[in-house]
DNA sequence: ATATAGTATATGTTATTTACACATAGGTGA
DNA sequence: TCACCTATGTGTAAATAACATATACTATAT
């Protein structure tokens, strides 16, 4: 789902590191809602501007996500029979959702925090000679 | 196994948003490993700094990582019957652990870039109005 | 008319990753 | 000897993501 144009693949063994984030379509979703209403497939393509697959190979999950995310009460949907093409359901991000994206970005903050860390202490050890 | 004071949690439904790095475990010990060799019972305490639960609850998983990332050659390990307590098996990096480590920092810059993007349009748009 | 392609939504199943639970064992101090 | 800390591991279930497939409407070209 994620765009890995990482170095080398390791053959059989794990796979080159993604870096995934955990459920991470999921604050993207409720951004996109947030900014303004839209259906899945709409969805799909401004997904790509974070790090998503442009034309997903799996627009499943996505549908998915939306449906679930309904259940939950975090967006709320409508059918829409459009002009041209097969109905499609309008999604609209509520209140719940509202918060819950404001969580998701407090996390990812300390998300930041942590990974700079990381990348801070790397750079001090590999100029300590370890190449 | 990720420190997660994070508001409300949302019962039955959906954990709260942990934001968790797929395999996040693995760059932390290799980067421990990379500042100098150790065992695992000693990488623990040290992954609380990088997020981790300090006394975590999942022992079990740094084991595994290390078992594994032994056999893909990331790591090599060799007992040491300490002076007291029972024997240590004491890992250091390998090459290929020193260039896997350097893959997953060029992926973790990329996540951020992309985290600081969702950030960044999330504080416009509630900016705007949204509340 | 019908075949193809693009839009649109969805489910079924498998694989991967994480979380939880438990087992083992040496050494130290009460 | 009993409890506790150090130390390393396995077994299994749950959560998440990936892969594969199904359906159906519509527009355009043949």
């Amino acid at each position: 789902m994620i765009d890995n144009n990482v170095p080398t693949e390791r053959s059989g063994e794990t796979p080159c590191p993604k870096g995934k984030i955990e459920r991470f379509i999921e604050p993207c979703l409720l951004l996109l809602l947030a900014e303004k209403s839209a259906h899945g497939y709409e969805l799909m393509d401004n997904l790509e501007q974070f790090g998503f697959d442009p034309r997903c190979q799996d627009p499943g999950q996505i549908y998915r996500y939306l449906r679930r995310m309904e259940t939950e009460g975090l967006v709320e949907s409508a059918w829409e029979s459009g002009d041209s093409g097969p109905a499609r359901r309008s999604y609209q991000i509520t209140g719940d959702g509202l918060s819950l994206l404001a969580s998701w970005m407090k996390t990812l903050e300390k998300r930041i925090t942590i990974i700079n860390k990381l990348i801070t202490r790397y750079q001090q050890t590999i100029q300590k000679g370890d190449v």
